[in-house]
DNA sequence: ACCGGAGCCTGTTAGC
DNA sequence: TGCTAACAGGCTCCGG
C-alpha cells in the first residue's frame, strides 16, 4: 500500500518514540517476512543496539542502529508499524515485533504478509539498484530523460519501476501523469522535452501534496497512530473511475496497464 | 535486454 | 443470503 508520502509520514511519526531507544528482542510468527538474516541471527545481532536514526529510501524505512548495523523494512501492500506498550491489545495480523529496553514495541503489522525486513551492514546489498530520490536536488527534469533514454515502453509502467525513479506507486503514477498532461500508454521515447519538464514538476507537485496530507487512506493504509491522512480527498484521477475530471467534465476512464489499475481523462491526458 | 504473466497473502467488494 | 471471482497502493521470478 504504501508510496512514498506514506513512508514518509511513517518515518517522521516513528522518529520522537523511536531514536534513542534499544532494542532488546525480537518475535515473529512469520518467519519469511524476515529476509535476512535468519531469525535466530537477527535476535543475536539486534540485542542491545540503539537506534540512532531514521530515514526513508525510496519506499524502504532505513533504521541506523549502533553497532555499525541497519535495519531495513518495506511495507510493501499492507504494512503499518506502531510503538504501542507491551500490554497494549495486539492485532491478529502483527506478525513481527521488536521489544525496547524500556519495555515499549515496535510491532509490524502487515495483513497480506508481503512486507520484508533486513539487518545487513552493507545498506547498499538492500537499497543500491534504486533510481534518484523524486525529491531530491539531484532529480531534475535532464535526470528524467537520461533514465528514460531509449525506452519505448509506456510511461506508466516506466514510473513505478524502482530502478528508474525510486518511492512512486501506482497513485501517484496515475496522479502524476494528470498533472503533467500525459497519456499513460505514450511511449517513453515519444516524451517531448517539454513533457519531461511538466512531468518531472508533476511528480514533485504530487509527492509533496501526498507528504503534506500524510499520505492516502484509500484502502488500509493509516498513520502509526492509527489516524487517516488526507491524501484520499485530494486526488485527480485514481479510482475516480466514471467520475467528472476536475478540469473538463469528462469521465475518468480506468484500463489495465501492464497489469496494474490505471486511472486518467481521456480529454486532459494526450 | 525487455516484457508480460504468475506468484506471494488476506480481506473486501462486486456480481450472479 | 451465499457463493465465486475480481481486485487491492509492491515486487520478484520465470519464460518467451
Amino acid at each position: 500500500m504504501p508510496e512514498l508520502p506514506e513512508v514518509e509520514t511513517t518515518v517522521r511519526a516513528l522518529r520522537e518514540p523511536l531514536i534513542g531507544s534499544t532494542i532488546v528482542g525480537v518475535r515473529s510468527d512469520w518467519p519469511r517476512q524476515i529476509v535476512t538474516p535468519d531469525l535466530p541471527e537477527l535476535q543475536a545481532r539486534i540485542h542491545g543496539l540503539h537506534i540512532q536514526a531514521i530515514n526513508r529510501r525510496g519506499k524502504y524505512l532505513v533504521f541506523n542502529l549502533s553497532g555499525q548495523e541497519t535495519l531495513i523494512i518495506h511495507l510493501k501492500m499492507s504494512g503499518h508499524l506502531a510503538v504501542t506498550g507491551a500490554d497494549a491489545p495486539q492485532s491478529k495480523h502483527v506478525h513481527s515485533v521488536f521489544s525496547l529496553a524500556d519495555g515499549r514495541e515496535l510491532r509490524f503489522r502487515d495483513t497480506r504478509k508481503f512486507g520484508r525486513i533486513y539487518l545487513v551492514t552493507d545498506p547498499s546489498e538492500i537499497l543500491g539498484k534504486l533510481g534518484p530520490e523524486p525529491l531530491s536536488p539531484e532529480f531534475t527534469a535532464e535526470t528524467l530523460r537520461q533514465r528514460l533514454a531509449g525506452r519505448k515502453r509506456a510511461i506508466k509502467p516506466l514510473l513505478l519501476d524502482q530502478t528508474i525513479l525510486a518511492g512512486i506507486g501506482n497513485i501517484y503514477a496515475d496522479e502524476s501523469l494528470f498533472y503533467a498532461g500525459l497519456d499513460p500508454r505514450r511511449p517513453a521515447d515519444s516524451l517531448t522535452p517539454a513533457d519531461l519538464s511538466r512531468l518531472h514538476a508533476a511528480i514533485q507537485k504530487v509527492l509533496k501534496l501526498g507528504i503534506a496530507r500524510e499520505g492516502a487512506s484509500i484502502d488500509l493504509y493509516v498513520k502509526p497512530d492509527g489516524t487517516k491522512g488526507d491524501m484520499q480527498n485530494a486526488v485527480a484521477v485514481f479510482r475516480r473511475t466514471g467520475l467528472p475530471c476536475y478540469q473538463c467534465q469528462t469521465p475518468i476512464t480506468r484500463i489495465v496497464l501492464g497489469g496494474r489499475s490505471t486511472h486518467f481523462c481521456p480529454h486532459c491526458q494526450r
